[in-house]
DNA sequence: AAAGTTTGTTGATTTTTGTCAATAAAAAAA
DNA sequence: TTTTTTTATTGACAAAAATCAACAAACTTT
């Protein structure tokens, strides 16, 4: 499990990382598996742990007044789960994370992410690329979500993200996108326009 | 215009900056007066600069093959503008940036960035706190644009947001919920619904 | 002041997407 | 295996929002 968090540490990174610094890398993530539907975090927690995911599948969501599950996020292998807004202020979470298949992770806590971050300098740059890079990410899907119609928001993910699609079902990916599974089927059918 | 980029910093960082500090800023930050519609940043250009904004409003657009612009991102005094995936790749950017009001803005270029960064570290920590703000700004947004109605989405501008409203037009503002002027006027006069 | 531009509203109509319902195939559980 | 649950498709209809168009008020600019 570890080696997969080490490789992806140094390959994002870009930082070799010595016998040390693994070491405490392994004193500081906790591995655990979460069965399908497991939660990871529940509405009104606090998100006490990021999850580096070695295998398997999570999903984020909310869930509005009538009950209706809303993704906001998805996430595979050598991704990072978890709330980042509830894990940094400490504040209840407005979101469910749960494992969409059997999945395996490794989970930091923020005090340790912090001891972390001051004894291994790849990490604290790896925590400042993956920040840089989900605020890109999502600034780029609130530009679809405003500007595309659904069947332009669906050409876009399989552009963007295509190694989802086979791993969620269509009403997943439907709310991800922000729109109906009937509309997601329906585009499928008819094919794309431009 | 220096003094008060020097507070923002020691408010958002909570740390004081001692002489030293203070004249690196002033020796790394460049005043420039942008006139209304005057560009900051513009499409398939490479964003050299990230703005704070002293004074004045700008914002940040992307246009479609129809010639529509579709507003990303608005700022304001206190605010940074700047194309931030251009700007950290130095990969030609698909938005406008341009000053809404004739604007004053303390302009930094990267390498000045990662050179502050490493002389003070309230910058550094500045910066991460900015990205984080970002990255959770932004998760609300999506959550927003693919969850609530263009009502609802109103509303939660004018909670989160309330200093826009007065600030830009009406279309500006549509724009950025993701929906027409048409729209944004009937909402508007209807009163909102729940 | 006159002319032009930008902004905001309203109405009529069309398009897109959502909702509800029925159904069937596929997958998981018993 | 049989039964149940999940997933995907399709149709009829309703609702939401976009589009097109006209118009007027609020500005700039000349």
């Amino acid at each position: 499990m570890y080696e997969q968090l080490i490789k992806y540490i140094e390959q994002n990174s870009a930082v070799h990382l010595n016998k040390d610094e693994i070491e405490i890398i392994y004193n500081n993530f906790i591995p655990k598996k979460f069965r399908r539907r497991q939660f990871l975090l529940q509405e009104g927690e606090v998100c006490k742990y990021v999850a580096f995911i070695v295998k398997g599948a999570m999903r984020q969501y909310s869930i509005d007044e009538k009950g209706k599950e809303h993704i906001v996020g998805l996430c595979i292998e050598n991704w990072w789960a978890g709330d980042r807004e509830s894990f940094t202020k400490e504040t209840p979470s407005g979101y469910f994370i749960d494992a969409w298949e059997n999945t395996d992770v490794l989970m930091i806590s923020k005090n340790n992410l912090v001891n972390l971050a001051k004894s291994v300098p790849a990490a604290a740059e790896l925590s400042k690329i993956l920040d840089e890079r989900q605020a890109i990410a999502l600034l780029r899907r609130v530009n679809s979500a405003i500007s595309y119609s659904a069947d332009q928001r669906l050409a876009e993910l399989e552009k963007t993200y295509p190694e989802f699609l086979p791993r969620f079902p269509q009403h997943i990916i439907a709310s991800y996108l922000g729109m109906t599974k009937e509309t997601l089927s329906r585009i499928r059918s008819t094919g794309l326009k431009k």
